[in-house]
DNA sequence: ATTGTAAAATACCAATCGGTATATTTGTAA
DNA sequence: TTACAAATATACCGATTGGTATTTTACAAT
């Protein structure tokens, strides 16, 4: 390895595995030395210490989640399709995740309390932007006359975001997509009620 | 401490709420010494290990919110009148929680996964508990004619439930219960929309 | 008052933790 | 080819981990 780029990468990669289904604390730099089939000099020779690992290796999954949703986002025409494609999205996510463990997002809005601010702020980050995506979707099909001019805008949209939320909770404990299915169907007829 | 059985009882107690906030792995036994004053061996006196001391504690703050909960569901008299008390018994804790942390049940099933096969369990039976009560309130609100009979009681169910764990993991990462204010709007709303 | 016993406190253990200091390897430029 | 620097590997550190063995304490029965 003589490319520090392509090293970090390894590490970045993955470290997410390991921190998304074990959580930051329970993961230790030997576990990723194990997965990586590299040493901890090597690690640190490119990361200050581990919550900076843990930091990368968030801001990475946020970046191939925001990507994989933004492509399906843009490939849907109207904002009921899109706002589907989201939901859909999640349930893709669930049955054949880019890393397993669930929702790097949730993991870490629970995880990552006053012990981990910076991965805090990167959480509520993310958060704030999964909201204001859905809400302006939202806003652009009622001014576009795709969707009821009626609707409450930031209570649909949250209600789809935490509904979204919950079920991928629920279907991680439970070890099946079945509750998720329940709520795709949902707020697919929800969206269909507010349709213009 | 003479009495063995107040011990565990403020093992249990001082436990939780460190289990809550930090996470089971990111709680030591030292932690817990330290929040009782009491010492190493008093614990493996009363439990097994520390996985048994998790087990109890999560049993215990179960059953304190499953006691509360039952509280209120009663004291209301008609199922659209439950189903908002459940939503506003969980903004209630939010804003003054019996233990800090937020949902022990959510923080238990992101947390417990292969490792905790006993905490996921729990955790399961608890989501099971919680769903399946929502439920058969709707259920019984449309046999008594209290609930629209075109109700689809697993569906809706699924989602005041869904949307309440999603919301909680929103106001716990933002920090205030601003997420979840939007969300109890518009349950409250969607319980008056299928009141008969 | 003495003794027996259960509970709690203390002392200790190997293993592992995150992190650092040092040594070795590797690729590159002179 | 040699010298240099960057990247990686190795060796080591004190602190802490969960857990156990042992000792001390406190209460109840005699």
């Amino acid at each position: 390895m003589r490319n520090p780029e392509a090293t970090k990468q390894l590490i970045i990669e993955k470290a997410i595995s390991l921190f998304n289904t074990q959580g930051y604390r329970a993961t230790s730099l030997s576990d990723i030395t194990k997965a990586t089939g590299i040493t901890k000099g090597a690690i640190y020779g490119n990361f200050k210490n581990k919550d900076e690992v843990a930091e990368a290796s968030f801001e990475y999954a946020i970046e191939v989640v925001m990507q994989e949703l933004k492509e399906r986002i843009s490939a849907a025409a109207t904002a009921p399709l899109k706002l589907k494609a989201i939901v859909n999205y999640h349930e893709e996510y669930i049955k054949s995740p880019p890393f397993s463990g669930g929702c790097p997002i949730i993991n870490t809005s629970v995880e990552a309390d006053d012990n981990y601010p910076q991965l805090r702020s990167k959480a509520i980050r993310s958060v704030g932007i999964m909201k204001t995506s859905i809400t302006k979707i939202l806003a652009r099909g009622i001014r576009e006359g795709q969707i009821n001019a009626s609707v409450n805008a930031e209570a649909i949209g949250m209600m789809i975001y935490t509904s979204i939320q919950g079920a991928i909770v629920l279907s991680k404990v439970e070890g099946d997509g079945q509750s998720y299915g329940v709520v795709k169907k949902y707020l697919h007829s929800l969206i269909d009620s507010i349709t213009v």
